[in-house]
DNA sequence: TGCGAGATAATAGCATGCTATATAATGTCG
DNA sequence: CGACATTATATAGCATGCTATTATCTCGCA
């Protein structure tokens, strides 16, 4: 028995993954963000000044590529690094007047772009796949 | 309204196969393969000597990405790049025995990881999930 | 108090993925 | 036949993501 790509989840998530990732690039690019810092982005505009250990936390990536990401923010003029008042290991992250400007455009942009990949399926079968890839994600945690 | 990431499809996909990714590998690490080279292998296994764009298309990914790939491939030798005896443009990817011998262990083990992925998914659920990222995939490709 | 464990971040090294180019071979058409 | 478009592959450059390692700093507890 073949091993049938169509019939594998992590195949399928890994294919949903890049098309979405393409998608959003295109989307976002022209304003001046990659996927990655809209992610983080994300983040900071629902509470700005958190630290890098926290925003591993929300977003369950590993703290060297939050490190890489943040690097690429603060070098983009996205975010200011700024020490931690209490703890000197730790660096607050606070987004620039630009990186603030960004918020609106670039939710618009992401918003678009689910709709657009989403737009073959009823409104059920939407709240059906967010929910089933919610539970396997937890599953896999 | 705040962009609620959880109800975001784009980034329930990204986290999704993030953990698909680190999964696979785990398991197939100690095989000596890594996940875009097993996807790869699939098709090789399924059909032996395919050229580079044969890949391309078969798999989605660019054919930038897909000449990273097999050139690491060979590094480790999992395939043998040789000239296409009608085409001096193209070469033909030939499994090693190295290479051939994985199947078994490595669809194992890609299984085994689809398994506990969807494991608290009736099976019901788990057709349902891959019939709507199918349709999802299809609709943005 | 002071030492060792734990926490925070940076860095190195690698795999995947993309876009944009470059090179060479093939094919098409006037 | 020969110019031009097309096709097949390679390479450069970059973003994301991972594991492993290191340097600092903080904290709890003997």
């Amino acid at each position: 028995m073949a091993f049938d790509k169509s019939q594998s989840a992590g195949y399928l998530a890994n294919h949903l993954a890049r098309l979405f990732a393409q998608g959003l690039h295109g989307r976002i690019g022209p304003l001046g963000l990659a996927p990655a810092q809209f992610m983080t982005m994300l983040e900071l505009w629902a509470e700005d000044g958190l630290t890098q250990a926290d925003l591993v936390a929300r977003l369950d990536v590993e703290q060297a590529t939050m490190a890489n990401t943040l690097s690429r923010m603060e070098r983009d003029g996205l975010v200011r690094r700024l020490p931690h008042p209490e703890d000197k290991r730790a660096r607050q992250n606070w987004l620039t007047s630009k990186g603030a400007d960004l918020q609106a455009p670039a939710t618009a942009a992401a918003q678009a772009q689910n709709e657009r990949a989403l737009r073959g399926l009823t409104a059920a079968e939407q709240q059906v796949l967010l929910a089933l890839m919610r539970r396997v994600i937890a599953a896999m945690k």
